[in-house]
Order: C-alpha cells, then sequence, then structure tokens
RNA sequence: GCCCAGAUGGUGGAAUUGGUAGACACGAGGGACUUAAAAUCCCUUGGCCAGUGAUGGCCGUACGGGUUCGAUUCCCGUUCCGGGCACCA
C-alpha cells in the first residue's frame, strides 16, 4: 500500500475537530503542564518556513507530555495589534481590524496544514474587547499602586496616602520619580489637583514628563528596546529625543527583583545575561558637593553618582548633562551666553548623531564645586557625555582613571591626577579596578579626613570610602539601575484605547465596572490637523461621568462630561499577560478565575525568538511581578523554562548576467566574464539548478534571455540571508506539504539541526526524510495488505526497539530532537531487514513516532485495531533488559592507541579483565620485551593498557 | 571597549560530556531493475601514502601550547564569525 499522505493527513484533520482530540480542561487527577508559544503577529505576507520551527517543537514536546500521562495546556493565539496593519490601512483606507482578521484567518489555515495539537477553543486574540478589557484593567491596577521598597511589593495607594496624612514623607521608602519632602500638614493642606500631582510621583503606572524616543515618520513615541543605533527598529526611521507628557510604567521599581528572578528560572545563560545588561546594575555612592560661585561660598550643594569613590582625590573637575535642572541654576552671568549657545547646539543633536561622532564638547559653567574630601575647588562644566536620566544626571571627573573624562580634560586642557600605582597616564586613562592606590594625602594633612587610603588596593579603598562617605553624612551608598521605566504612549490608532479620561488636566480612570472601554471609530487613520493623536479624529470619544458611557465629543462640558485620553498603548500592552488569559480565555468576571490559576500555575515551557530578549521578556515578567504582588498570578516568575528556537535564513541563490547584455553564464563560469549576480526565485531552482523555461515565464525581461552552460545546465550560486521577499529566497510551508506532507515537514525541520541554532533553509535534503516515512509505513504492510502479526518478537527486535526508546525519551527530555530522527531511522531499517512486523514492535514504535508525524502516527494507530487517538496512548516504557548483552566488546589499547576488540562475559568484574590483560593473555606479540605500567579498565568500554 | 555563545568532510550536522571522530541525511560518483524516465534498491565517499587485493600506515575537529595512558571535549594564549550592552560615571 503506498504512503498516501494528502489523504491521511486530510481525513485526521477533519477527525481532530471532530472528536476534539485537543481540548484541554483542568482535571485535578492529573498533573499540568503547561507548553506556550510566543503568539505571533499576523502579518500580511502569511508563515514562511521559518516560522512553524519553534511551534513544531513545542508541539512534539506538548504530545510527548500527553503520552506521558500529562494534561497539556498547548494554546495559541494573535498579537494583533500593530504597526503595519495601520500603516496599511493610512494608505488604502482599509480598517485594520478588517486586514488583521484576514491575516489571521490566513495564518490558520496554514497552521492547520501542518497538524499542531492546539486547542483552538482557548485562541485569544489582542485587539479583541474581551481580552483588552484585562490589560485595560490591569493598567488601572497599575495606576492605583505605588512600590513599596521595604516590602519589597505593589501596595495599594490608598496606604500611601494613609501614610502621608500620619508623617508625610517621613520615613518613607518608595520608588519615585523624584525625591519629594513635605509634612502631614503640608499634604492636608493641599488641593485635590495638587493631591493628585503629588501621587503621580509614586504610581507604577504614572503621567511623566520625560524625554522620550520621538520618531518623526512615525509619528510617535518608542520604547528603548524599540530603537536600535538611534534609529526606530521598524522602519529604520531617525530617532530624536524629545520631552513630552506620556503614560509610564514604573519597571525601574522592579529591577533588582527582575535581576533575581533569573537566578531561579531554566533560561539560557546568554539570553540571562542579557537582561542582565539591560537591567545594568551598579553599586556605587551618591557624594553631595557644595557649591562655591564666583569664589564665594555657597550653600547650594548637589549630589554626584559615582562607582569610584575611591578616585575622591583624582577629581579635577566637575560634568552637568546638559538637560540637567543644575545647569539654569550653577550657570553665572558671565558664562550664560556661552551655555546657551552649547545648549541650543546639543538640542540640535539626535539619538543618532551622538552616537556616530563622539566629538568632544562642552562649556564651562562659571561655577566651582568644593570637594568634600580636600576642600580643593574643581570648575563645573556642561557636556553631553553626561547623560540626564542615568544616577543624578551629574558626575565627578577623574580624568586619570576614566577615559570619557580623560578626552575631555585632554581636550580642554584640564588636570589629570593619577593614583595608581606605577599607572601611565601620559596617553591614556587608566580604567581597571586594579593596583594599589597611592597620592591620597596622608592622614591629618587636610583638615576634611583624617585616614589615608595609600597602600590599599582599589577594592579595598572603595570599601573604606563609602565607608567614611556614609559616617560622615557626605553622602550615601546607592544602587543604581541602567532599567528605565516603560513608555506606555502610543500616538497609534490600532492599539488599546487607555481606560482614562481627564478632568481638571488630571486623569481620572473610568470606573472597573464600565471596561472595556472599546477603540472608537475613526474616519482616517492619520494624525489629526493639531497634531494629536489619530483618536483625536473620533467624533465620540468623550466620557460622560453621570451615565458611564461614551458620548459624542461636542457634548464635552468639564463637569459631567469630559476628554478621553487619545494616546493608545503600545505592543507589548497586550502580550504581557496573554499566558494567564488561555488559562481561562472566556471569563468576563476575571483575567483568570483562581481555580484555572491555581490549577495551571505558570507556563513550564515557552518557546520563541530571542530577539524579545529585552521587549516582551522584561515587560512580561514585570507585569507579571505586578500581579504576583497583587495575589492574581501565583508564580513569581510566568515562564520557567524557556528555549529560543534559532531563526531559520534563506538560502537565496544567484543568476550571473554579463553586463550589459541578456546573457546569463552559470557559476562555475562566471569568472572568464564581467557578471553582475542577481537574485533568483529559489523556487525555480532545484539542487542549484536553474529551470530555465521557468526563469524565462519569471519576468518579462528574461523572455529572451541568453544562457551559457556548463554540463547542459544553468548552475546557480547561493548564499545564506535573511528570509525575505526582497532576496526571493522565501519557502512557503504549503508548498511543502502539498509535495511532500505535514510530517515530513515536521520531521525535515527538526532534522535540519538542533532547534536553538540558527540555520539555512535548503529544500533539497527533504527527501531523506520523506523516504524514511515511507520506509516507516511500509514495515506495515505487505503489499496492498495490513501485515501485522501477533508473533512473539526476538531479542533482537526488542533491542532494537528499546534502544529507540531510550533514546527518543532522553532526546525529547532535552529538545534534541535532531538526534532522535537518525535514530528512528536506523531503528526502521533494523527492523526492516530484520522483516519484522509484529505488533508487539511495531505498535510502541508508532507511539513513539506520534509526537514528531502525528498524522502517519494515528493512521497506522487506527489500522493497528485502536478506537481512540493515538494521543491517548501510552508512552512506552524503556527496560534495560533489553540492551543487555551476554558478551561486551572491549576496545583493547596500548598507551592510548586502539588496537583491536576483544569479547569479554558481560558479568567480568574489572578484576578479571585485568588479570587476562596482565597475564598477556589478549596480545602477547603487542608486550612482547615490554613492561606494563599500569592498565586501565573504561566500563563496558576499553582497556587501556600503558607499557614502557 | 565590556559581557555571552561558537568554529568538526563538498553541505546540514552526530559523538553516550575525557574513551574507536565524522552517526544520520543531503550532494557527488559507480552499479542493479527499466525501451526510457520517474520511483526503488545496492556499493563508494575526510585527506595523503603503500598494496592486484583483503588490508596496512601517516595526518586530521580554526591556530599555538599545556594537563592526561588517552583531548572535538578540560586549562592557557591567538585568530575568525555570531549575539548582547555601550559616553551608564
Amino acid at each position: 500500500m503506498e504512503y498516501n499522505f494528502r489523504d491521511i493527513e486530510q481525513k485526521w484533520h477533519q477527525r481532530w475537530v471532530a472528536m476534539q482530540t485537543y481540548k484541554v480542561t483542568e482535571d485535578e487527577t492529573r498533573k499540568k503542564f503547561y507548553v506556550l508559544n510566543m503568539f505571533p503577529y499576523p502579518s500580511g505576507a502569511g508563515l514562511h518556513v521559518g516560522h512553524p520551527l519553534g511551534y513544531i517543537a513545542s508541539d512534539i514536546y506538548a504530545r510527548y507530555k500527553r503520552l506521558q500521562g500529562f494534561n497539556v495546556l498547548n494554546p495559541m493565539g494573535y498579537d494583533a495589534y500593530g504597526l503595519p496593519a495601520e500603516q496599511y490601512a493610512i494608505q488604502t483606507g482599509q480598517h485594520p481590524a478588517i486586514t488583521t482578521e484576514d491575516n489571521i484567518n490566513r495564518y490558520r489555515e496554514q497552521l492547520d496544514k501542518i497538524g499542531f495539537s492546539f486547542d483552538w477553543s482557548r485562541e485569544v486574540r489582542t485587539c479583541e474587547p474581551g481580552y483588552y478589557h484585562w490589560t485595560q484593567w490591569a493598567f488601572q491596577k497599575m495606576f492605583g499602586s505605588f512600590y513599596c521598597n521595604k516590602c519589597q511589593s505593589a501596595q495599594p495607594i490608598e496606604e500611601l496616602i494613609k501614610h502621608f496624612e500620619k508623617e508625610g514623607t517621613a520615613d518613607l521608602d518608595v520608588a519615585q520619580s523624584e525625591e519629594l519632602s513635605f509634612t502631614a500638614e503640608a499634604w492636608k493642606a493641599m488641593s485635590d489637583v495638587e493631591k493628585q500631582q503629588v501621587l503621580m510621583n509614586y504610581r507604577i503606572a504614572y503621567l511623566g514628563e520625560t524625554m522620550v524616543n520621538w520618531c518623526p515618520q512615525l509619528g510617535t513615541v518608542l520604547a528603548n528596546d524599540e530603537v536600535v543605533d538611534g534609529v526606530s527598529e521598524r522602519g529604520g526611521y531617525p530617532v530624536v529625543q524629545k520631552k513630552m507628557k506620556q503614560w509610564c510604567l514604573r519597571v525601574s521599581a522592579y529591577a533588582q527583583r527582575l535581576l533575581d528572578g533569573l537566578e531561579t528560572i531554566d533560561w539560557t545563560e546568554s539570553l540571562k545575561e542579557t537582561q542582565r545588561n539591560w537591567i545594568g546594575r551598579s553599586e556605587g555612592a551618591e557624594i553631595a558637593f557644595k557649591v562655591k560661585s564666583d569664589g564665594v561660598k555657597s550653600e547650594k550643594s548637589f549630589t554626584i553618582f559615582t562607582t569610584r569613590a575611591d578616585t575622591m582625590f583624582g577629581v579635577t573637575f566637575m560634568v552637568l548633562a546638559p538637560e540637567s535642572e543644575l545647569v539654569k541654576e550653577l550657570t553665572t552671568p558671565e558664562q550664560k551666553a556661552a551655555v546657551d549657545e552649547y545648549l541650543a547646539y546639543v538640542k540640535k543633536r539626535t539619538e543618532r548623531d551622538r552616537i556616530s561622532d563622539r566629538k568632544v564638547t562642552g562649556v564651562f559653567s562659571g561655577s566651582y564645586a568644593i570637594n568634600p574630601f580636600t576642600g580643593e575647588t574643581n570648575p563645573i562644566w556642561i557636556s553631553e557625555y553626561v547623560l540626564a536620566g542615568y544616577g543624578t544626571g551629574a558626575i565627578m571627573a577623574v580624568p586619570a582613571h576614566d577615559s570619557r573624562d580623560y578626552a575631555f580634560a585632554k581636550h580642554f586642557n584640564l588636570p589629570i591626577v593619577p593614583l595608581v600605582e606605577g599607572c601611565d597616564v601620559s596617553e591614556e586613562s587608566f580604567d581597571a579596578k586594579e593596583g594599589i592606590v597611592c597620592n591620597s594625602p596622608k592622614a591629618g594633612v587636610t583638615p576634611y579626613i583624617d585616614f589615608s587610603l595609600n597602600g590599599l588596593t582599589i577594592k579595598e579603598a572603595i570599601a573604606a570610602t563609602k565607608k567614611y562617605v556614609k559616617e560622615q553624612g557626605l553622602g550615601r551608598v546607592k544602587v543604581n539601575y541602567r532599567l528605565r521605566d516603560a513608555i506606555f504612549s502610543r500616538q497609534r490608532y490600532w492599539g488599546e484605547p487607555f481606560p482614562v479620561y481627564y478632568k481638571d488636566g488630571m486623569p481620572q480612570m473610568i470606573p472597573e465596572e464600565c471596561l472595556p472601554l472599546e477603540l472608537p471609530e475613526v474616519d482616517k487613520f492619520l494624525p489629526t490637523e493639531t497634531g494629536e493623536p489619530p483618536l483625536g479624529n473620533a467624533k465620540k470619544w468623550a466620557w460622560n461621568t453621570k451615565t458611564n458611557n461614551v458620548v459624542d465629543c461636542s457634548a464635552i462640558d468639564h463637569e459631567t462630561v469630559f476628554p478621553l485620553e487619545l494616546n493608545t498603548m503600545p505592543g507589548f500592552a497586550g502580550s504581557s499577560a496573554y499566558y494567564l488569559r488561555y488559562m481561562d480565555p472566556h471569563n468576563d468576571q476575571a483575567l483568570v478565575s483562581d481555580k484555572a490559576d491555581e490549577y495551571w500555575q505558570n507556563v513550564d515551557l515557552y518557546v520563541g525568538g530571542s530577539e524579545h530578549a529585552t521587549g516582551h521578556l522584561i515587560y512580561s515578567r514585570f507585569w507579571n511581578k505586578f500581579l504576583f504582588d497583587l495575589g492574581i498570578s501565583r508564580k513569581e516568575e510566568p515562564f520557567q523554562k524557556l528555549v529560543n528556537q534559532g531563526m531559520i535564513q534563506g538560502r537565496s541563490n544567484f543568476v550571473y548576467r554579463i553586463k550589459d547584455t541578456n546573457t546569463f553564464v552559470s557559476l562555475n563560469l562566471k569568472d572568464q566574464y564581467d557578471v553582475t549576480p542577481l537574485h533568483v526565485d529559489v523556487n525555480i531552482v532545484s539542487g542549484d539548478v536553474l529551470d530555465i523555461e521557468a526563469f524565462k515565464a519569471w519576468r518579462p525581461e528574461y523572455a529572451s534571455a541568453e544562457f551559457i552552460l556548463e554540463d547542459g545546465k544553468y548552475i546557480c550560486g547561493w548564499a545564506v540571508e535573511k528570509m525575505s521577499k526582497s532576496m526571493f529566497n522565501v519557502v512557503n510551508p504549503d508548498m511543502i506539504v502539498e509535495k511532500f506532507g505535514a510530517d515530513t515537514l515536521r520531521l525535515y525541520e527538526m532534522f535540519l539541526g538542533p532547534v536553538e541554532q540558527a540555520k539555512p533553509w535548503d529544500t533539497n535534503g527533504i527527501d531523506g526524510s520523506h523516504r524514511f516515512l515511507k520506509k516507516f509505513w511500509n514495515m506495515f504492510w505487505n503489499k496492498e495488505d495490513f501485515a501485522v502479526t501477533d508473533e512473539e518478537p526476538t531479542k533482537e527486535e526488542l533491542k532494537a526497539l528499546h534502544k529507540l526508546i531510550k533514546k527518543v525519551t532522553e532526546d525529547i527530555e532535552v529538545f534534541s530532537y535532531n538526534t532522535s530522527i537518525p535514530a528512528f531511522m536506523i531503528a526502521t531499517n533494523e527492523l526492516t531487514s530484520l522483516k519484522c512486523n509484529k505488533r508487539a514492535i511495531l505498535e510502541p514504535m508508532v507511539v513513539l513516532i506520534a509526537p514528531f508525524a502525528p498524522h502517519i502516527a494515528e493512521e497506522l494507530w487506527e489500522k493497528l485495531g485502536h478506537n481512540t487517538s493515538v494521543c491517548d496512548a501510552q508512552w512506552p516504557k524503556f527496560e534495560e533488559k533489553y540492551l543487555v548483552e551476554d558478551t561486551v566488546k572491549m576496545m583493547v589499547a596500548f598507551n592510548g592507541k586502539t588496537r583491536f576488540g576483544i569479547d569479554f562475559p558481560a558479568d567480568a568484574d574489572n578484576a578479571t579483565i585485568e588479570a587476562a590483560a596482565r597475564g598477556h593473555e589478549l596480545t602477547p606479540k603487542y608486550l612482547e620485551g615490554k613492561q606494563i605500567v599500569k592498565v586501565i579498565i573504561v566500563p563496558k568500554r576499553m582497556i587501556n593498557i600503558v607499557v614502557k
């Protein structure tokens, strides 16, 4: 019987739907296992062969776990809000909801062909009100919370208000935008609006006037992870810094927990390292410097942050960030003109300019600071190399031991004082944190300090200085993080609307029971003429606080009807807690019910690309920790194990056109001509041989092309590149399924190499996987008859089977699918040559292959007489006894060189083997005249005889 | 500049974590069946050398050292490729 994959796959796709094979419900009697793929953004281009790679890998794992008796949750959905649909809408007027729906349908069709075990009854789409209800709800909870540093947890804002009423800001240790200080009386005296303004300083979701990455071409702000090398990640447009009022999430409050959590989860080291870099913890000290203006000592002071407190004696100047509030305060009248000119220059420069040309620039403020350790005065400069957003926006410059300070000092001719024994700072600074400190004043020489750092190592000196700073009240020990708060507003249409209206200029949350606040219709998707976001075009976009519903904008009276927020939420909003929603996707009372949450807990295995390392995977961990603090999520980390599937690259093909002609020359002859390589569609190339007729038909200008062939063929060149339309190297999985079947595609994608590794797609090798499935199929058939007998299996057959069980089980556990497929091939070849057609062997084989090739497994399972799905079978148990041999072939080596193998009884102990070796029984001719120094026995493998 | 992960045949990649390097597959070459093609099956396939031959020898896991009876695997140094962070004080 021929292996007719088309009929088989179609039949089982229908059956699975009819039988609801993949529907899961909470079942207290079984252990849960939660497998999750990063849900896709449904782009207009559809799936290419790279997309399903991770889905196949996780599907194999999900099916395997199910066969092991776990209750497996394996859901799928769509990250449906996004820029491409909106840009398409701007160009064509087509509503993004329609484009998105079309794309989703296309994705679904393509996914269904590959035979995944997704429970589609749990599908979520981030753009549906039933889903974004809970995105808005979480945002409101963040608005209503602050972060308590003492208890390391989010708390209701009411607790903070109580604190203010009792003792003002005294004894307050919370996450905040800036440090405020007021008494309980002052708090009570504040107006409502003032109170709200104060509270905004502490909320986890807050409206903040911050420097943002503004992308004029996209007309929106971008988060830090959406900006790469000073241009937007999408589209590559320039990004400038701009001060704007935006919604922000206080992700920075969770920096330490985000860092600590990494120790508890099973992710790759490189991904954890990426997140550690992004969080960027650094331990240092904040030290206050008093200001001396025009030589007159003033009461003004400012604080700097340093990780090198030991270098206090090497400070020769101070530097402020141009955006710092201190600039205005510390600029003297004489310097004002020069400073203003400099600030204007800095303002002109984009993020990109700063990165690409690192000129040394700066201006003197006119003021001086007093070093609290020495009493010396140092000039205060202003320079763009100091960043406003990190530390305090001000530094003490130690040119001898910091390369940036060094460059600045050289450029402006400022003094350089080395502090480390034997270091040479004539050409460059000495930045290393190792060596012995020198040049610090002896104890008692200055009136300011009573100890010397000389002779200490740098590490000791840092510790000693910090201790002193703390004791003397000169400053405090401080940990800083590079991680910034996430900017949460986007000036876009196609995203979640904020459930917020404005009263007296202050944001108010619409009542929780009125959620979801649905995205309004607009007549155009561009910003308004006055530059407001696209929601400004909505006619019906105001909130009536009496009736609690959305009303027409013309009704705004600022008494009962108020304007609604015009920004929408960014892409990461919807993807931050979707794994919780899958647990209970249709619940309209809660994000997830207690019962479902208690059962499914968290994701056991998460599969997706590493490009989300500093975006989604940080935001999602933050979001989950917040929900954890609220008692919604059971586990502090949402994704226990994470596997990053490698990108599948394209394998592009090239033809070589002789310049100024329409003649194409084959690869190995091209060096004889002056040629231009051109991309050619890989779908008309097979094994690097060009289909000439298809090529002529491909483009009208090639219809009359001429060819210079080798051996009668046109051989194309090739290169590995990103898979993309413009390179003509996109391979569509539908085509592969059509030609070879889904099982072959699944097997081949896994066989290509380790899941985690990036690798080029090469359709050529797929024959091998297809041939294997045919061989596997043929084991069950004798010509046209299904021929499986109930005979007792032989020892040899059982050995082949159990070797396979062992290998496949071990491989799946560690995601090494690419090595278990050869094991299947070897076992199939062995059993075929043994002419084995016994049920006791073949039935477990079907179960073993079911995760990899579910369609063929179902068909054979049914033919074997079962009336349930193979998904409900039991994973075969491996038994060691079938692999135990009577004899063991031991390799005999002399001084490490292997000579030959010799059989020993399997139960021979080491002493017997060694005696045989020493007794010259094994190898007389090699041992003649030589002295045995030692005999090393590697169990069941080798006897190594060391001779002299 | 700092951090992380890599480098194995013509190609994708194996190697039980220190024990016969190159499994398995593709590609290539040869053969069988066939009028022919497709399909299928069999043999060869890291390099060099010796032999009619079975076979034997030497070299070989980016490069140079080291530890070990034995190193693709562990350690030190170098080169190259990929990824992350980057005026972060």
